[in-house]
DNA sequence: ATATGTTTCAAACGTTTGTATCAAACGATC
DNA sequence: GATCGTTTGATACAAACGTTTGAAACATAT
């Protein structure tokens, strides 16, 4: 059996092609026969090996996609533990930076965020999969750390929005950079990124309550 | 002729349909079939009347979309008029007002939402026109209003990157109510978009230099 | 009533869709 | 080298797709 080898070239290929095509038209306008052809191989390959074009969507989300959202979150915590403490502003920071500079490239990062918008949009039986084991897992570990630099007023709701709104920002400057650019007209070259990452740091501090060290008087 | 009767049933019912549809599924999901059963007319309308899907989809952008866009806002203007001055503060509230309760019904911000996020992921034929006739005007007029309140440091750029993220999050929290449900536990009833309110307003308050307000010490 | 322009309708067009079939090729084990 | 399970390949299939067609139905004006 080749069950344990995990070098079925053409299984990768599939995964490959199939995550690049869903996350650039979405999966209803994406057909089988353009994924094996860009896989360069045939088109009874995705049934053979995952069962249906749908099973093939989720998959991509378990083979590909969580695994890079794992390697996001780790990039954040070792920026975060290069830092004395977990304090809003580094938090802030270094999410911001995990996400648009991070271990991704550009068409990782493009790939990734189309995908997961479209879930939070629209779930499948994949937002399952990445709601329970990637989203809710990283936002406890957020809010456990944020929660011994609260603001008094600030209850485990308020804290929750604060981190959903955080996601928001960083979503959106990866996933409407066509808009983005075309209302700021600048392209997402690094100097943009990091620009957007120091925007994003102050942004969100008022919400984290960071101003009252940022604004001591 | 009928040009000018404005009550075509027909094809009123087409672009009603057609919106809701596109709004739920996105564009390749909905067959033209689907459509015209749900405007309860013949299959062939679509293309007596617009001459194909695809003109069809953009003109329920410039017939539905943006006619509501005017209307939010107006009351986004309404609700600021009624305010002594234009603060961070009080336009970071009549935005989130404006788009989270707001003219529309449920209904209509949800479609509303769905059909700007697949543009800005995936701009087509009809993103000129939501970005030439709708954003970019009304991102003028906000940065209009909030120049003379700027802090000092904040150029032209910053004060696109704040506006555009106040933005990202009004569009996040209608958008994705599937995963905000799911990390909250809170159903869109009128206590929690009350909330959200409050939230975003409060969440915006630091990009937009409002903490210097809020926090006077 | 007749003629005219507009809208609706059922039916059919040629493609493309996802999936199924089955023989050929492959790779390991005996 | 024959035999096995596994993978690939060309081909076929019914269903669904967007669009076209031409006749019927309609409204309006002469």
């Amino acid at each position: 059996m080749s069950q344990n080898d995990e070098h079925d070239p053409t299984k990768e290929r599939l995964l490959d092609q199939a995550e690049a095509l869903f996350a650039q038209k979405g999966y209803d306008a994406v057909s089988v026969r353009e994924i094996t052809t860009a896989a360069r191989c045939n088109l009874a390959a995705v049934n053979y090996h995952f069962g249906s074009k749908e099973n093939l969507y989720v998959e991509v989300f378990r083979a590909r996609w969580a695994p890079r959202a794992m390697r996001v979150q780790e990039s954040f915590r070792d920026s975060l533990a290069a830092q004395d403490e977990a304090s809003p502003t580094t938090v802030a920071r270094a999410l911001a930076e995990a996400f648009l500079i991070g271990p991704l490239s550009d068409e990782e990062r493009y790939r990734h965020h189309q995908l997961i918008v479209r879930e939070l949009g629209q779930p499948t039986e994949a937002f399952k999969l990445v709601a329970d084991e990637v989203m809710r897992p990283f936002f406890r570990q957020l809010a456990d750390m944020l929660r011994p630099t609260l603001p008094k007023g600030l209850d485990k709701e308020g804290l929750m929005l604060n981190i959903l709104s955080m996601f928001a920002i960083v979503l959106h400057f990866n996933f409407a950079r066509a808009a983005v650019t075309r209302m700021t007209g600048r392209e997402y070259d690094e100097a943009f990124k990091a620009r957007l990452v120091e925007h994003i740091t102050e942004f969100s501090l008022n919400g984290l309550g960071g101003h009252q060290q940022e604004v001591p008087r």
